[in-house]
DNA sequence: ACTTGACCTTGCCATCATGGTAAGGTTCAG
DNA sequence: CTGAACCTTACCATGATGGCAAGGTCAAGT
């Protein structure tokens, strides 16, 4: 009898639903682990388990965690896609509290992109400089030992 | 005789030498916290300190302390620092090992940024379609919720 | 001499998203 | 009945940094 209910559940439709983590993780493309993680952070809501504790995922579960696949994949954070999520869910949501958010995490990126283009810059001259031979001169080191850079940040 | 010692324990010369962690952070830049850290790494050689536990910065100290500031301002790891340390160092280096971390770390940078360029072209295409008025219509949810992402990567 | 405030010491916990590993239970096929 | 392939929980690690706690030390003011 146990092994009856293991293998059928789905009690409403005949569609394959009542997939388990692994098929999930597969079908989403989120890790087996990721997706207990994220459980644990509340953005999906309801645990279904089976009788013997595993869980079970329908196709919205599935359709939620490709949501989160997409935002994860576009660099937005967990708090931020909890929010996502939740304004999702959220019928009386307005579009301009979803464009609030990615246009800050837009802005982010933006910033860190800067800042990281810089520090390519200063290493490209730097290693345009550099002869990359058998001698130990060298620019790129001369640079680092400088106690000329100003303080500022 | 014990407050004799730590006033003055800089035998030689009569420059402005043995600074505390708190002195050395303020002139490195480098908060005492990493300053500790980095010496946990093995970054800082000798541990010079004084009798009360204190530790003890000699010039040399405050600028390899201002070289790895300096690294770690253009995003070295913490164990490409440890490289770079070492071979500015070493009199019998070659400027080609230190172009090659150089040429890695840089390489890497522009890999990010690429990453992060298109996660923010994406993005400004997605906020750009939004309205960002009070109705719950958001393409940028759609795009969220859209099933139909390449599962490149 | 005693107090106070500013410093120093060590050590532990938290971040953020993810992976790994261990120890144990379940299911299914041979 | 056994073994592979899954599932469960729980803990540890990453990398660079900050924070906090509990305690020692020092210098200056009362």
């Amino acid at each position: 009898m146990a092994a009856a209910e293991s293998a059928l559940v789905a009690d409403t439709s005949g569609a394959a639903e009542a997939l388990t983590i692994g098929e999930a993780a597969k079908r989403s493309g989120v890790s087996a682990k990721m997706i207990r993680h994220y459980e644990s952070l509340g953005l999906l809501p309801a645990v279904a388990r089976r009788l013997n504790g595993y869980r079970q995922y329908c196709e919205r579960d599935i359709h939620t965690l490709q949501f989160i696949k997409r935002s994860r994949d576009l660099g937005f954070s967990m708090s931020e896609i909890a929010e996502l999520v939740s304004l999702w869910r959220n019928r009386r949501r307005t579009s301009a509290s979803v464009k609030r958010i990615a246009q800050a995490h837009a802005d982010g990126l933006s910033k860190r992109i800067e800042a990281m283009q810089e520090m390519r810059n200063t290493l490209a001259h730097l290693i345009h400089c550099c002869h990359g031979d058998q001698r130990p001169d060298c620019p790129i080191l001369e640079d680092l030992a400088s106690p000329t850079h100003a303080n500022d940040k």
